[in-house]
DNA sequence: TATCTATATTGACAGAAGTCGATTCAACCG
DNA sequence: CGGTTGAATCGACTTCTGTCAATATAGATA
């Protein structure tokens, strides 16, 4: 029986691709990925076929999980893709790969 | 308003990522990604302070997902990185990252 | 055959997560 | 001011998930 070591930040880790373990939030970050400009609230609802309150839920999710940032225009919040979200998905991605297929 | 496009495969793509939602299995892909040779369940036990059957269990996710790939010595049951595993994590993670970012 | 051992599977349960309706909040407009 | 509109929050409900104890399975060994 060898011995298994156990990374520090494997919570931290699975609360990255936690945000990320639901269709929707996945479309979302995939539609604000593409986007040229920031994408309201109510693009969302209709596109996704959930509900105003459900497509904050997904949202307030991502940005906790530091994917996205807002902003609000009037009335209308605008989203779009948080600075440094691809990197830090990249590392995460990095640390469970295996190693040898790490150039 | 604008028009904002699904992907097609984003229940699939959650899938791989609810894979990895959970701090067991990011550490039991860890160790496996790090291991010279393969490691067998008993390992994780231990390391995990999980149950048996709740390691099984995880272990049964990941190779659902085709993360990890298992092979049977005798009573031994040993756990390596599915071949490819690395490449369709990444493609999963490039597939949500912001396209600007995307060298 | 019987028995032991490592793993897989089943059943049950508690807690987490997704969804919606209703309400509240904040900014705009009469 | 009051009313409207887009978004966030709250409450309730259902479904999903992680966990363990108990049982079953597969292989080794006597």
């Amino acid at each position: 029986m060898q011995r298994v070591s156990l990374g520090v930040t494997r919570v931290a880790l699975s609360g990255i691709f936690k945000a990320l373990a639901d269709p929707a939030r996945v479309a979302i970050l995939d539609a604000l990925g593409r986007a040229e400009h920031e994408i309201c609230v109510c693009d969302f609802t209709s596109a996704l076929g959930l509900n105003q309150s459900t497509v904050s839920h997904h949202l307030r999710i991502l940005k906790d999980a530091d994917l996205v940032s807002s902003e609000r225009h009037g009335t209308w919040g605008y989203y779009s893709p948080a600075p440094g979200a691809g990197k830090r998905l990249e590392d995460a991605v990095a640390s469970v790969l295996p190693v040898k297929e790490l150039v």
